[in-house]
Order: structure tokens, then sequence, then C-alpha cells
DNA sequence: TTCAATTGTGTATAGTTTACACAATAATAG
DNA sequence: CTATTATTGTGTAAACTATACACAATTGAA
């Protein structure tokens, strides 16, 4: 086992590596998916390591996967994070404790304090689908609320502040939704997505004049029972005019947001 | 002089490196600065490595100082190229026979062809103040239009795609023209950068009307002499309310420009 | 002095965003 | 069964923003 680790250690470049902020949404708020380390209370994002033949955007996609269980997700490079040093929270000699711990194998010939330049990647993901999966390193991996992340590993809370800041941004020219939704959801659904990712209220009618005008979504001839009061309808998203509307971009008029 | 370069080369980061495309205005034309390697007729961007202690952003800005002479630029960080083969117009094998009549030394120990992941910047720079100067593969170092770009090494010319792009997506949340224009320059000269950068025609008194609305020019009482026909009048930006604008954002309503 | 090219300037129209309220519905409690 | 409560569905008017557009003034050159 531990061999295992040495092997994809030693088998992967070791100047670069990839983390993940893998967001999903659910009881009305987006979460993030972080994991535990083996033995310790220490959180971090998913990341992984990429192999010598495969694309860093491929190796994204593999770690997302080995994490979430899920194959078509939307997954996007943000940022490379390459401060000369990354550890932010826990200084570098606390981080090295973590690991010892986490491993409890002398590992010193891998170097794995050295020096590793980050590749951010966010990811939507539904979050009723993710079969979240720990690591080797890990024994935990479960969602947490964005208001409530504890301290993590390495430089890992500036790149959720990014991730986040680059997934508003997005919202001003993509729409978002097909990879955080349920196939069938509500217009109050699609809108508290909205306000949870832009951190503040929408007006109901507005909204949905808004996104009704792109021409992305179906609206069924079904609504959601078993809530109290005024069932809602059903809709889902016309895959194709989706992806359209992501390839040619729209403008979505979310001004109020200052970058 | 090649021990020099051997030095360099075995002293920095071995698997990530940095590319810079560097922008500069003219002439009424947005511009590139391209370097040709020493011997042969093959152009690349400007890059370089990484050195252990320092930060990705500071041996960006060492870079591009190296190569311009310029301390004040303004440098953004756009993507990162991760491709496991990065030899677009030119296979590792043409690559190899280019770096071979570049070096005349046998290089081969230091495994030049190996696998790099390269992070992307883009740069603007006050053309004028430029003085060009080739590193140590190359032997030659000027503008070349965006419209007449030769095949570059690498995957130079994808890069040069993705940073006009990133550039433009800025140009709706950011000022610009700071670091690309001298300081004195008229609305005329502000509004070809502008619709250089967007490759497309702009209106004359929209186009002066949004700008002079984000209170960032100062309106000077000269005007400029010499030219043929109407003098126009002379602006600059006010220093800090442009920055002011730099870090809160503007909303600039390029809408036309999809994306 | 005339000509040609370019600058400086304002307004009206179209389009977009925003603010806002009441009737309908469904589950629940009595 | 009925009343209650919370939430949904829906349209219009006002404010704001973007766009289209033309003529007089200025300058150097002919």
């Amino acid at each position: 086992m531990k061999q295992e680790l040495r092997a994809y250690l030693e088998s992967t470049l070791k100047e670069v590596a990839i983390d993940c902020t893998i967001f999903g949404f659910h009881a009305h708020e987006l979460k993030i998916l972080l994991l535990r380390w083996k033995g310790t209370n220490a959180w971090s994002l998913p990341g992984g390591r990429i192999f010598p033949e495969e694309s860093v955007q491929s190796a994204a996609y593999r770690i997302l996967q080995e994490r979430t269980g899920l194959k078509e997700v939307f997954l996007q490079q943000f940022h490379t994070f390459g401060d000369a040093d990354r550890y932010k929270n826990f200084s570098a000699s606390e981080t090295l404790k973590i690991l010892e711990k986490t491993l409890e194998e002398d590992l010193s010939d891998l170097d794995l304090t050295a020096r590793v330049v980050s590749i951010g990647y966010f990811a939507l993901v539904e979050f009723e689908q993710v079969v979240p999966v720990p690591d080797f390193y890990t024994e935990e991996c479960r969602w947490w609320e964005i208001s409530e992340l504890p301290l993590l590993l390495f430089d890992h809370n500036e790149m959720i502040g990014m991730a986040l800041k680059a997934l508003r941004r997005q919202l001003n020219y993509q729409p978002i939704g097909y990879n955080l939704l349920p196939e069938k959801f509500t217009m109050p659904e699609l809108q508290k997505l909205y306000e949870s990712i832009l951190g503040r209220q929408l007006d109901r009618r507005n909204f949905q004049k808004m996104i009704l005008s792109y021409d992305i979504l179906e609206k069924l001839p079904e609504k959601r029972r078993g809530t109290a009061n005024r069932s809602p309808f059903l809709y889902r998203f016309d895959k194709q005019k989706y992806e359209r509307a992501l390839s040619e971009g729209i403008f979505f008029p979310f001004q109020g947001e200052k970058f």
C-alpha cells in the first residue's frame, strides 16, 4: 500500500500538481468537498499529481473522478498557485508533522515538502450523485458549507476564495446549473443556486424573466408536489441550447456584483 | 557563457516555466514582442524559468524586466498550459534541431525536450519605453503585429490567442491604457487602443462619453500639435482614480464582443 | 486662401434593467 | 371540511443605459 503511494509519487511530475475546488449545491447552500487527513484533524482540498503522459486537464478530470465517482462534470482551470512558500495556515514543519502522522512511515527520501506549483481547477457537480471517496492520505471526504470552512492545509483557503471569485465571474457570461442541479428542478431552486453563488438576494420575477430569456430551459408540465404551499413547476435544461449558450457565451447582467 | 545557461537550467525548476505575451501599442496597432532563436528563423514568446526561492509571480516580473528593461508593468496570469505534448507547429524533433543550431553544444544531459508545464502571463507595456533585449537562446527581439504573426515554437500561437481573449475580457471590468500609452495621449489614441484590442470600430462620441464617465482621466489644457487637421486635446490618467477603478472594478459595456 | 481631414460636441430613440403587488395554490392545522 | 399560512405565478411602469447620428471648428497642406 505504501509502495503504491511511493510508486505514484515517483512516477508523476514532482514540481507541479493539481488542486480541485469541487462545488456542490444542497439544501439551498453552496458546498465544497474537503478531505480530512488520516489520523489528524487537518483538512485540505482534493488534489493530485500528473502522470508524464497525461495532460494537466486530463489529470484534473481523473482526480475529480477518483474523489466523486462522477464522469461528466464541469471543470475549469482558474489560477495557478506559485508562491515559493505555500504553507499559509500551518507552517512547513507543522504540515510535515501532519504528514508523518498520516503516513506512519519514513518517506523522507520522497522530499514531501519540496516546492510544488499547484494548478487550481474548480468543478461543478451534482450533489446527490457524488460518492465522496478519500484518497491515500485521507480518511474522510465530506461537504462543507462555504461559510463554515476550517483553516485548511497549504494555501487552500486562498484557493477557494479565488475559485469562488472565478465562479461568480463565470456567471456573467455563461449559464450555470446543468452540473449543479438534478435533472428536474424548480425556478426557485435555480434562483437559490444563483443567490448562493452570488451571495445576495435576487428578485424573483426579474430572475425568471432573465433566465427564460436565455432560452436554455424547458418548462415541464409537472409540478413538484409534497412541498408545503403552492407547487412550483419543474424545469430542465435543454442540453443542446445549454451547450450552445456555454460555448457562445451569454451576457448575464449581475452588475451589482463588483469583482 | 554556455556554463551560465547550464547553471541557470540546473538551478531552476525543471517541470514548470513561464511564458509572457507582452502587448504594446504603436502606430494604431496592438503588437506583441517575439524572440528569434539564434541562427534560425524560429520565433517564440519570451519565457523563462523559476528559481526555487522565487514566487511564480516574481519570476514573471523578472523575465519581463529582462526582456523589456521595464519595471512598472501590468502583468497578469491568464492560463497554464499543460498538454503532454506542447509541440504544435513544429514537432519535438524539429524543435530539438532548432535548439541544436541555437546552442552549438551538446546539452543532451539537460534533457531540453522534457515535459514542461508553462504558466502564461500577459503584460501591457508602454511601447516607446521598451528596449527589447534577446535572451540566451535568441538573437533578435522585436514587435510583431498581431495579424501578421509567424508560426511560433511550442504552443505559443495558442497562448497568444488565449492572452488576447483574456485581455478582451479584462476590458469588461477594468480600465486599460495606463501601461500601454505614453503619459499624455489624445482621446482618439485611447479609442484606437480599445479598437485594436477589441478588433472592431467604436463610435467616437459614445466612446468618449463612456471613458469619461469612469472618471479616471484628466483633461489637460494642451493639444497635440503637428498632426494634420484639427488638434486633439491631451489627457492623462489620474493614477489614484485609475488604481481605484482597477481594484474596485468597473463595468465596461463591450457587450457586442462575444467571448 | 482654399481644401481636406479630423476633432469636438449633444440629443433623441431604442433597449434594458429594476422595482414592485396581488391572485392562485397546496399543505397543514383546527 | 374550512381556514390559515407560506409560497408560487405573473405584468407593467419608471429609471437607466446604450446606441445612432450630424454639423461646426480647427489644423496643416496645397
